[in-house]
DNA sequence: AACCATACGGAACCGTGTTCCGTTTACCAA
DNA sequence: TTGGTAAACGGAACACGGTTCCGTATGGTT
């Protein structure tokens, strides 16, 4: 038995994805509330049925592309590169991914209120980024003892704030990704 | 001519500085104003005389320990240890400082409410990480291109959540820190 | 003792996430 | 076509945290 909606929800459903989609990229994933309401034309009633939490609404906004990011790894594992560069370019296209968002990085944090984003997040990603690890690792490439939960955090962390002048989020992933290699110190 | 203040106001300062470390151990950085004020006794009113934003307020709290990091920065070169040893060391000073304090990490990201915060720390801070990257590039030990802004808050950015379960932001520093050698790829 | 600049307390204001509830509407059945 | 009803809606109201404002209290000085 599918979900029967009525269609003014569905409709509206619809309606507000693509305002959210507009207002994160035009304001940031910061935008409040309201906004997003106001540019789909509804009330904030009706996105709190929709998504019960701002988290939820940034999470269905941006799952498409979580997923493209989680089937990314084996692809990447696949191409015949070695898994240590496999395992970079993964890591790329997830700084991407992040910079790319105004204020995603940020809403990606403990903060409470992000929980569910969070956590959606973490599911996906750890363990895809986990068998990126276990192959690099496997292959003698990096260090063998790398948490990879503790590598998403830590790279989403740096992501933060990538947009202002003076700071340069790639540059830190790149000494973390230097710093996996066993043959280092 | 020293500033003449009332006496009341003097007792108050020091009363909220008091009350504020305490309750920045207690319940972290994040504590509500209104607490701290209530904590010291007085009305949210006299904080903000004495200090125009939670920020500053913050500031004035860990001023002492800040300057005591910064000036480790000479100390630790002046040991005889490897630049790179001493910078190691003193960004695991620095870190110790950051998780120590819940909430500080957060609060020093580009969160438009915390600005002073953040660029206090920086502006006492950066200059002397610089003077540690220049001499282990000088003694050939890491890379000469690092520009020590970029490192002092990516750092920063990694102790975020540091308090959190399943992550470790002190492998992640230390991954940054063996990225910077320079022997590596 | 009187005066007044300084300092105080805390109510009020603003912005933002979230909840609540009276009203509207899509859908189905008669 | 017309009701009837459950689903959905809009937006006022609430919670909460930072900040401002202003009438009141008081330390210090004359």
């Amino acid at each position: 038995m599918a979900e029967r909606k009525r269609a003014d929800a569905r409709r509206n459903e619809r309606t507000l994805l693509d305002a959210a989609a507009e207002a994160f990229v035009t304001s940031g994933v910061h935008v409040p509330v309201r906004e997003v309401a106001a540019r789909a034309g509804v009330g904030v009633g009706t996105i709190y049925r929709h998504f019960p939490t701002r988290a939820d609404l940034i999470v269905a906004v941006y799952r498409h592309q979580v997923e493209a990011c989680a089937e990314a790894g084996p692809t990447l594992l696949a191409t015949g590169l070695s898994p240590h560069a496999a395992l970079a370019r993964w890591i790329d296209m997830f700084v991407d991914f992040l910079v790319t968002k105004h204020g995603l990085a940020e809403a990606l944090q403990g903060d409470a209120t992000f929980a569910s984003l969070h956590a959606y997040f973490l599911d996906r990603l750890v363990p895809v980024c986990g068998q990126l690890l276990a192959a690099a690792a496997e292959a003698g490439e990096i260090v063998s003892d790398m948490d990879p939960l503790t590598l998403m955090r830590g790279v989403g962390n740096l992501c933060v704030g990538a947009d202002s002048p003076g700071y340069d989020a790639r540059r830190m992933v790149a000494l973390v990704v230097a710093g996996l290699r066993i043959d280092r110190v």
